[in-house]
DNA sequence: GCGGCATACAGGAAAAACCCTGTTTTTTAT
DNA sequence: ATAAAAAACAGGGTTTTTCCTGTATGCCGC
């Protein structure tokens, strides 16, 4: 018997995944504990529930989905987690296949495919959305003429895009970052390049797009 | 026996809310049909499948949840439609309303307030979140100290905004629109004041904020 | 027929954004 | 240890945005 760990604060939700794994399952699974965040996870946990896989969303209240991860391969690093999001931001799948999930899923899934990664991720597999691996792909074939990849941020640049989706002017933004009006502007120029915009309403249209700001 | 038809074009979000549906309503209910978009709706009811309620969301493919309600209203004026949406945008809770819907909700609802709002629906009563009526009353407090309305954008100002949020220039927009680049200078002065904003990042916030924009 | 109102438009000016080229300092790799 | 890359910064220029005040026109109600 295969036991699962659901982690969603949305009860709508948590009742869809049981229904959809109840009918797309093979194999004999059992819902071991359902949870709406992350410190209700790590309850379940410390009450002995271990389950076999977790199936867990990313926004929830008090304790997130990034949070949960880590905090989970810190504690119980075999536990494999089914990512199961409507967030297909690129910036989400990064941050959350580099904390080691095993499977990243949309919430538009169809039951077999849910089946299909639950029976993977519970083995030693991984299971990917080819959606998700598609955008993947095309992310990382994001090089310039010289073969540098110019797409991830980094935290200075991802620091400034998000000052930038503000109503400070650039001068107001090099004080909040203790740098010179002319490194911000540095900051602006390369950016601009990087993420193919023309002014600053296309640095704060991508930021939204890609989740680095929340609205 | 109460019969539900439910439009949604995600699997888990049916399941989810026919488990809940269960759990939640006293009266006796059974889903008559199920439906993945505004099209598979309309067979449904020419197959004289006649629901005492549907539930709709709003995002579908082929069909979405305005033209859907817009064409129930024509056809079967009087089957109530209670929308279940993830959706918050005042503008999209307006423009349902005006359509003639009986009910909002909003997808984290918990279980009891589900089953309460179908009950209110299939009699002849409303129901709408507290969220909800409560952002729609702050939106419609949103007057001048003149007493005039701020907050509805008319048809030209929206068409401003939406090129606003675009990498052309005021210039380029005053072409586009046919109008004076002093004209153009006039709605974003006005906008500003409208949406208190500063600048043109404020502009494009507010716009995509607000369902003006799709990004 | 006249005030109130919305729309379209102008001149002029300061501020901010945008762009290019080049220097110094710090970090990193070998 | 040193060359290369990245980060911080400057000078100086153009364009765009932002802001102010003021005018002309057509529409509507009374």
């Amino acid at each position: 018997m295969l036991n699962i760990g659901l982690v969603d604060d949305h009860t709508l939700f948590r009742k869809g995944i049981i229904s959809l794994i109840q009918m797309a399952c093979t194999q004999p699974v059992q819902i071991l504990f359902e949870a709406g965040s992350g410190l209700e996870l790590q309850e379940m946990i410390s009450q002995d529930r271990m389950p076999d896989v977790i199936i867990m969303d990313i926004n929830m209240p008090d304790m997130n989905g990034f949070d949960s991860v880590l905090w989970l391969k810190e504690t119980y690093p075999g536990i494999p987690v089914l990512v199961l999001t409507m967030m297909d931001k690129e910036e989400y799948i990064i941050r959350m296949l580099k904390l080691g999930i095993r499977g990243y899923l949309s919430k538009d899934v169809e039951p077999k495919e849910l089946g299909e990664a639950i029976t993977a991720v519970s083995g030693n597999g991984y299971y990917y959305t080819d959606f998700i691996t598609g955008r993947l792909i095309s992310t990382l074939q994001q090089y310039d003429e010289h073969g540098r990849n110019l797409s991830p941020l980094n935290e200075r640049e991802t620091e400034f895009l998000r000052l930038a989706c503000s109503e400070y002017t650039y001068h107001e933004i090099a004080g909040m970052m203790h740098l010179s009006p002319k490194t911000v502007d540095g900051y602006r120029k390369a950016l601009f390049e990087k993420l193919s915009v023309k002014n600053r309403v296309g640095l704060a249209l991508y930021a939204v797009k890609h989740g680095i700001v929340e609205l």
